[in-house]
DNA sequence: CCAAAAGTGTTTCAGCTACACCCATGA
DNA sequence: TCATGGGTGTAGCTGAAACACTTTTGG
């Protein structure tokens, strides 16, 4: 950071790529967009683009996310952040792209209108084989946006991220299990949730009823909590032990 | 990420800046180096440099750590990790410069000397008021950087990256103590580590002093676990309540 | 009535905290 | 001998897992 030249490199293109989730039906989904040219043209792709001269990663990435999917923040309820930065020489075959990605949770799926940009956008289910690889390096950082939110869901409260402003604890821990992959306890999750200060607010006298059968629920709205103490562990993937590369 | 043209936007300026932590006589310290030139000239900053047309960002930041301070990656023994990307337009006075940030964690100091691009370098104690404000944004890299290596040492083995190849459970818990800032308690620290497979093994028959007094401890090497299942949780900050912002 | 989901209670067990206590060494 | 740090033992608490049970709805 010593001696500075503007034009001494080769100029980098800096773009923001996205790995939007959002759980519907039971499943977790990723929106994706199709490419209408080359390189990778008719691949899947992450939602992303060029960083503008006068903006910060994060504000580049509100931006594209609205204008090539047509889904803007609506109510302020995208949650955005920062996953990590990819900057391999070769992960664009054309120029030398250092590219910043993120991962956003959205609460419920509104529609996709295909924006200006894109050929297609949808939501697809997460691990599905129905997107073959994905474009350029997109396979791997919507795996490692994966193991984020996975990781994230055990010592903060993102969780309500995913959901509506109104939810139930069985939607909440829905979500749980549809990123974990795994099966909790309702019993459990719930004493859980409630012991945990600012998770989450009873709405008073509100209930709804979720699965069409079964008792009504209570509403909860999210908390002021961030962080989880102490954390909500998902089922250890071997018998207790530490993990191995 | 649809249409391209190289030169349709001003030329982004990509760095990498590191946050290097070590643990010496007691007490946590980072490598600064002071500025030559203006901006923030005589101000202590962060150790980095710009990114070359041909490398990742990971390798910029090895071959800048080499150049800047002398300090090369002896014996593979720098745990380097990608902290996040600062992109705010304002944040360098010249131009516009998109910082790939990295944290690292090397075990003993070497010497420092000075390199041949910083004026000169020193392992400073983190948090004193002895270094003003750093350069640019580096109060705030530096102080992200230590928070995420705080937070991993809960739930990875990332502490015997402060360590060398041979350490005792003192040592390691001196880590601990220094990075979070707390006590802990050394029989159940112990415990704690042994029962986690993988996290150290036993050397068998060494032992060393390590105070000048007291019993020679046993000597341990780093395991082939990275991840803490259960995690070693630091003391709640507030009195076990969800944390808010 | 039955199935399904919400919600409560209870038993059991693992892990952590706290603290007492012994061991080996230098001064 | 005392101070210091390594290392072991143990009683008690907390929280999570597992599972039985009640409640309230739709079919």
């Amino acid at each position: 950071m010593q001696g500075y030249d503007k034009h001494a490199y080769e100029p980098f293109a800096v773009t923001v790529d996205l790995a939007v989730f959002t759980v519907r039906a039971g499943a977790l989904r990723v929106l994706l967009v199709e490419r209408g040219q080359e390189p990778y043209a008719g691949r899947w792709a992450l939602p992303g683009g060029f960083v503008q001269p006068d903006e910060a990663a994060e504000t580049a990435a509100r931006r594209e996310l609205a204008e090539e999917t047509g889904f803007g923040d609506v109510d302020g309820r995208l949650h955005l952040e920062q996953l990590r930065t990819y900057s391999e020489p070769d992960r664009d075959p054309r120029m030398r792209v250092v590219s910043v990605a993120f991962a956003a949770l959205v609460p419920d799926p509104p529609e996709v209108s295909g924006g200006s940009d894109a050929a297609r956008a949808a939501w697809l289910p997460y691990g599905s084989t129905a997107y073959g690889p994905l474009a350029f390096d997109h396979d791997r950082i919507l795996s490692d946006a994966h193991d984020r939110v996975g990781g994230k869901l055990e010592y903060t409260c993102l969780a309500t991220a995913f959901c509506p402003p109104e939810f139930t604890l069985g939607e909440l821990r829905q979500v749980y299990e549809v990123v974990w992959g795994t099966e909790l306890d309702p019993a459990n999750f719930r004493r859980k949730v409630l012991a945990t200060p600012g998770f989450v607010e009873q709405i008073p006298g509100a209930s709804r009823l979720t699965g069409g059968r079964g008792k009504p629920a209570a509403l909860y709205r999210a908390g002021g909590a961030v962080s989880l103490h102490p954390p909500l562990l998902r089922p250890a993937p071997e018998p207790s032990e530490g993990t191995r590369p």
